[in-house]
DNA sequence: TATATTACTGACTGTTCAGTCATTTACGCA
DNA sequence: TGCGTAAATGACTGAACAGTCAGTAATATA
């Protein structure tokens, strides 16, 4: 009835809408492409708007790619924090909460193809690497060295550099978010996420050697295994 | 003297040395700036050639790219595997030996910077990631699940997927040669690596939970611990 | 020394793409 | 209903760069 009816017109004005539209647009492509591959026309598109228009919002290839990063990640490094501030218990059960807080709200998500795309640009755009290393990275270390401090004045866990642990607890997790985004659809068998997580939890707390009463063995005690040539565990 | 001494000359003819002396210089741009940001007119300046002489020994960009890749690490990996083979005695003692000297002849080597490569642009070429994966990840870790299938088997390590395990000790090793490469630039505290990897084979072995008299302690049991909510192992 | 061969050069081409801007279209408001 | 302005367009520009090739200079051969 109505000759101005909405299919009728090109294109109708969305400024607020816009912006979100066209992060979550590169986003995608940045994650699938890299950041150098992706084209602006193909990000217009994917939003449904011109390069034009993408000009309006974001004065550059650059300050663009800054946006996606910032508005994806800031909330949830927050939640982390707040997670910390407000436990009460164990040690090994907040642990085991952010793992697994972070892998749903992250690992299993768009976002995390972010953390690929900084490994990958971060040496190209060392102002943007710094800034994720300060709002981002710093401060999950933060995190969890604070959550390894905790168990170890507790006696929960045994006393080491929590530096050099925290390090080496977030690494698998991250590296897992890396494989995914890289090698996993070179690989036959798929990992399978909880599996891999949990099994970290469980060999970080255990480790690889029977307990005492486990079964007979001819390993040697843990402690002669970790005094090798270079020991150095202070 | 001699008016056609060697220094008169605007080049010479050096067709033997043209081939690794163009990817020594591939490989270091590649890894300082990422492969699409690397010009084929710096790489030809770096070799000290033209960029016409490149083309002479390598067809296209991503030609120079797979012969930097593969001349890279083929005698690597092979050198791992010659390692196994010979091994006698304990496999937490393989396992050392296979971490440090990885570290040693990749890790704090110009090829260290292939693995980042790898991982930021195995999207982009497809053929050169399962290249990649084919002859260096599923050797690398068919290798290290062998280590940890042995020691299972003698009762040195307890029994545990030994898929997953493998995973779990390859990925802060290989974590910390992507660290290196993209955000240590960023880290005020710098890591050292042979400190990192000795905690990682102490961690593994160990575990975080205190030995039984190792101190008194309010902590769970640590059968106890790895039986979350989400408890599957197998 | 003269000639043939080929390693090497570097100016050139064609393409791709970030960024611009004159024009067109939607829409709030009088 | 028409007018002003702001949103959106898309053809255009200029720079960067992979890849080419006609020509040049080094060296082998005679």
């Amino acid at each position: 009835m109505n000759p101005q009816h909405k299919q009728d017109r090109r294109w109708t004005r969305r400024k607020e809408a816009r912006p979100a539209e066209l992060m979550a647009a590169a986003l995608d492509l940045f994650v699938e492409r890299g950041y150098a591959a992706t084209r602006l026309d193909d990000v217009a598109a994917r939003a449904g708007v011109s390069k034009g228009t993408l000009y309006l919002y974001f004065s550059s290839k650059e300050e663009l790619f800054k946006a996606v990063i910032r508005s994806g990640i800031v909330p949830l490094i927050e939640r982390g924090e707040r997670l910390l501030e407000e436990h009460q218990g164990p040690a090994h059960e907040l642990m085991r909460q952010i793992v697994f807080a972070w892998w749903e709200s992250v690992g299993d998500t768009k976002l995390g193809g972010i953390p690929k795309l900084m490994f990958s640009e971060c040496r190209n755009f060392p102002e943007i690497g710094k800034f994720y290393y300060d709002e981002v990275i710093s401060r999950g270390h933060r995190l969890m060295q604070s959550v390894l401090e905790t168990g170890m004045k507790s006696g929960e866990f045994r006393s080491m550099d929590a530096n050099y642990a925290m390090r080496l607890i977030l690494a698998p997790m991250v590296y897992l978010l890396l494989w995914r985004h890289s090698f996993d659809f070179c690989d036959s068998k798929h990992i399978d996420a909880d599996r891999y997580l949990e099994q970290h939890l469980d060999m970080i707390t255990s480790g690889l050697v029977p307990r005492s009463h486990d079964q007979n063995n001819s390993s040697m005690p843990a402690k002669v295994i970790s005094m090798g040539k270079k020991g150095r565990i202070r």
